[in-house]
DNA sequence: CCGATGACTTTGACTAATCAAAATAAGAAT
DNA sequence: ATTCTTATTTTGATTAGTCAAAGTCATCGG
């Protein structure tokens, strides 16, 4: 069994390694993703690699081996649908459930995560639009998909996704009505303000920083 | 935060003092119910002692402070409402919640709990009869109660808990209808074959060894 | 080509939890 | 009262995961 660490190093791998499809990941990176100090990421590293789970460079990068991938995408299914099942079933804000699903992640086992699957009738995406990978085979391909701050005025854009999962991000978005799955109308963009401005069908307007804006990806309608 | 382990151990050392009222709980049996060296179980305890979470006398046994009974009850219900929860809610096996349980209480949040405790609308028991802490305040008082094997012949009881959750046993007691809330009449009692016969409401009857009659409580009706 | 920079790795130390085995204490038995 | 037994405690070692700080390497600018 991989403990709450190792699943967790696998988890973060696996979201760098879809940043940069292709490279290897820097012990740098990795280690900012997991909140340690580079040293650990590359004690931890050398760790997997020994178990088979990743394979390493040294001072070159990391990646996961077609083993840390299947666990890596489980730990990510378990995520997501926990996170769906706190929303839906358990009737939870969507902006507290990401790090609630990060403790349940590693304490679910694949019994209830049957059941909490069959509950939700199988879905495919998560509250923040993240897909859900399959129990088994590959995951869905990604569609393409641009940012709000890549948009053009006038054309309008169904919002697939939010990036950035921090309570206080995802409660903006919500009282702008920018959830997943809502279509919008790019009003103005505005370059030299740095900002979008963005209208929810059936909602207020509301005018987005351009970094804020690359958080919500959008696709065309 | 406590760790899981400590969390633990405080557990069984709430549910050792159940068994066995006013004494000391010896090291010997907290490590047999953790499934430690006696060695290990020393030195926790010490640790324990040292954030004020259980007193101890060396020799002589340890008992829960306030503070640690506090604690021990909160994750007593939480694994107890997790189990009701993977019953009700989820559809899982009686026999099979009481493993999932022991992890998941460990990664319970109070708010996903609290949404837990509401749906199944304020439970005091959990699928194995055993009672659920509040939330706050003193634990219900245990009524008095006799197991199956104590009854006596002619009379009729309710099923109130089961006390072995090991899945074989639950599994065995389901086969028969000997859940929690059933009447079941008692039809011999050999005190030479070590045996008594039950037959619940509605179904057949069955002879039990005195061993699994014990892990049977019920009462009067 | 050479040194400076910045990323990476190594080393040594620490905490939590554990075990094996030796030492000790307390009671029970002779 | 002395020995024996048995539970308990101590000691020394181990594993997983971590940090701080020192050491190493590659590359980039001159």
């Amino acid at each position: 069994m991989a403990s709450s660490t190792v699943e967790n190093y696998l988890k973060q791998l696996y979201l760098e390694q879809q940043n940069a499809p292709g490279d290897l990941v820097s012990m740098g990176k990795l280690a900012a993703a997991m909140s340690v100090v580079p040293g650990t990421a590359t004690t931890m590293v050398k760790a997997l690699a020994d178990s088979g789970l990743v394979s390493y460079e040294p001072r070159g990068g990391v990646k996961l081996t077609r083993g840390g991938e299947q666990l890596a995408l489980h730990v990510l299914r378990r995520h997501r649908l926990v996170e769906l099942f706190l929303v839906k079933v358990l009737g939870l804000d969507w902006s507290e459930v990401h790090d609630e699903a990060e403790e349940l992640e590693h304490a679910i086992s694949d019994k209830v995560l049957d059941r909490i699957d069959a509950i939700l009738e199988h879905p495919r995406v998560d509250p923040h639009g993240d897909p859900i990978p399959p129990a088994k085979g590959r995951p869905q391909p990604v569609p393409p998909r641009q940012s709000l701050a890549d948009c053009e005025p006038g054309r309008s854009y169904r919002v697939a996704r939010v990036i950035d999962q921090s309570p206080a991000f995802l409660q903006f978005v919500r009282r702008c009505g920018l959830v997943p799955g809502v279509t919008v109308a790019l009003e103005r963009r505005d370059d030299a303000a740095d900002s979008v401005r963005v209208r929810p069908a059936g909602g207020e307007a509301v005018t987005l920083g351009t970094a804020a804006a690359m958080k919500v990806l959008v696709e065309s309608v």
